[in-house]
DNA sequence: CATATCTATACCCGTTTGGGTATAAAAATA
DNA sequence: TATTTTTATACCCAAACGGGTATAGATATG
C-alpha cells in the first residue's frame, strides 16, 4: 500500500497528469517514471528527487513501516 | 546540517563504527559508503536503503526543509 | 464496436554507477 | 614527533541505469 511508487501515482492522479506529462515536467524519461511508479528499487536518487520536488517532497530517511504522508 | 549523508554519519558515530565496518555490516562497498556520507546525489536507492536499514530507516518522501529524525 | 488515450513491456546503447584497489591526507593516540 | 587509525581521492572495469523508441495491452470515450 505504501512505497514511493504508489505515492507518486497518487500525487499524479490528484493533478490529473499522464505519466508522459509528469515525466516531461520533472525532466525525466517516460520509461524512468514508469519504473518508478512500479516500485523499481534500484533507481537513482537524484532522478527520483526530480519527481518528488514537484510535490514539495524529497527523499529522506523515514522509519520503516511508517505511514506515507498525504 | 541535514541530508542523508550527515544522517548516516551521525548514526555511525553513535555506534562507534568506522566506515569500513559499517560498509561491511550493510553489505555495500567502502567507496559507496563514503560517497553516501559525502552527499553524492546520484546513488542508487537500493544501496542507500541497505545502509538505512541498519538504523531501522528507509528512503521515503519527506517534506523539503524538514528536520531530520533523531 | 470503433477510436483514441494511457499504460506496460522489450530492445539498443551511451553513460555512470559501484566494487575493488592503491595512494595520500587527516585525525587520533602514545 | 612518531605511529596508528581513519578518512579522502583517483584509477580500472564489469554491470546496470536511463533515454529513446517500438509494440502490445489496457482503459476510456463516442
Amino acid at each position: 500500500m505504501d512505497g514511493i511508487g504508489n505515492y507518486i501515482k497518487r500525487k499524479r492522479a490528484e493533478l490529473n497528469l499522464t505519466q508522459e506529462k509528469l515525466a516531461l515536467k520533472a525532466g525525466v524519461g517516460l520509461r524512468f517514471l514508469r519504473e518508478l511508479e512500479q516500485g523499481k528499487s534500484t533507481l537513482r536518487m537524484d532522478k527520483v528527487n526530480q519527481v518528488l520536488q514537484l510535490f514539495g517532497q524529497e527523499l529522506g530517511p523515514v522509519p520503516i513501516n511508517r505511514n506515507v504522508p498525504e
